[in-house]
DNA sequence: TGTCGTGATCTGTGATCACAGTTAAGTTGG
DNA sequence: CCAACTTAACTGTGATCACAGATCACGACA
């Protein structure tokens, strides 16, 4: 249940139907029991994951209206499944239904994006001290990897919006790991599938952001940080990272001013 | 919590390029203006938040399993609502669907649940540190009022648990709500909804730890501190209070050990 | 020409039905 | 008397239908 998708290259195209193998009965011990139950994944939960990475990776735009039965018919399946993921969603937060109208995307508020970038400092920043007592060389590692393919993907030449806004993701989420702590993976999900919309959405459509350098500088003192265990420098070079962010983001005024 | 609808059904579009300063028509004040759009809540919201009650009121017990057709007889209406309901609440990890059996509520491990308690210092603590700096003699006085309310049903010479628990979480809510942090509630929220069935679970059965006073103590201590503006202590107090009941619980032992 | 009424169309919400899988009781065979 | 099998009841999941409310476009009236 904790199981969420491994973050993925988002690949939105029809969900197609694939038989999943019949369990056979189980007699004696026998090797396929190590591979545990296979995820049986719910159609709801296929959606939600769908709907999830969409949002995230900024490819459903604030104010965005959704149609349960066109999402359906986009996705391959009955109303039913959407109707669960959004509601899921609309729980987070991450979609809102109008009272009579339509589902779509909320539009943040400057001041709910203040709200949300402070809490951010708050949680991933304790996720980043914690990360830096616990991680272990492997997820170092994977980590760097991460750094390398953002790095890689925001400086070359022709910057690449989406595989850069990928490798973020799986960078912040490495780190996140690394602490050790599902629930507070999932309090991090939640917030960024809140902020993920104007954060991403911004980064499609300003790619040269990218080539100002400032994420690439913070994740580099960032892992640094890490290496050495240094918890304090962590959560610095973390917030710095979010706070930069969040400075660009309020400079393009895509807020709204006021409720 | 979702429910807004614009004042103006008219100027709805200009989503693209919108210049700030465009006022609208300014209209005769109406009288109907004042009779906010009276709030429709949806059949599958009230389920969510009876069950919500039901959950951090620990009237529903950890591994307790629920059926669907079951819930719904019992509060009057079709399956559906009761659907959306616990789809919402297993998102949040107040629930959990097995796979082909039955829904029920989760049973911590104790691995979880001292992660719950860390993540509660965290964002709790923080909450309280913004109250004490942003807290409105109104808010202020509330917080008194649920503190009186909680020494009284905790002290009195045949404690009454239930109504320690509903003061407690009301003390505690007007808290987090003085810290003017709407996100953060939810937050929150959130996390009493999973660590809330075994904490007032067993409030419920152990009512003399209510006579230990420990409780009292801090929140007399929080109330200091937030008249007179203590971030600090503020936080401290909270972190004393969610410390002690959180080790109470673990030493009574009703935690699965591991997965 | 501007404004309001009116109908078609689409929205989410709720109910009912069908189905595969699991659970638990009932029953049979040893 | 106990174990294993069989069957019946119940589980969540998904699909389909019905319905009130909202949106939007077109047309009538002033």
């Amino acid at each position: 249940m904790i199981g969420h998708v491994q973050p993925s290259p988002v690949a939105a195209a029809a969900m197609a139907d694939d038989a999943p193998g019949a369990a056979e009965t189980p007699r004696d011990p026998w090797v396929l029991d190590e591979v545990g139950a296979l995820a049986r994944e719910t159609l709801g939960e296929r959606v939600t994951a769908e709907l999830r990475a969409l949002l995230v990776a900024g490819r459903l735009a604030p104010g965005e209206k959704l149609s349960l039965r066109r999402v359906a018919e986009a996705l391959g399946v009955s109303m039913m499944p959407v109707r669960e993921a959004v509601s899921r969603l609309a729980a987070d937060g991450a979609l809102e239904v109008l009272p009579g109208r339509a589902v779509r995307v909320p539009v943040l508020t400057l001041a709910q994006f203040r709200e949300l970038t402070r809490l951010r400092l708050v949680v991933e920043g304790f996720a980043a001290e914690e990360a830096a007592r616990k991680a272990t060389p492997d997820q170092l590692a994977r980590i760097a990897a991460h750094e390398a393919a953002f790095r890689q993907a925001a400086s070359a030449e022709a910057p690449d919006p989406a595989g850069a806004v990928a490798a973020n993701r799986d960078l912040h989420f490495a780190l996140y790991e690394a602490a050790g702590m599902p629930s507070l993976i999932e309090m991090i999900e939640r917030l960024w599938l809140k902020a993920g919309p104007i954060l991403n959405l911004d980064m499609r459509h300003e790619p040269r952001r990218l080539k100002g350098g400032r994420a690439m500088q913070e994740h580099e003192k960032l892992l640094a940080a890490l290496r050495r265990g240094d918890a304090a420098a962590a959560r610095a070079a973390l917030e710095a990272d979010i706070g930069a962010a969040a400075a660009h983001i309020e400079q393009t005024g895509q807020l709204k001013e006021s409720d």
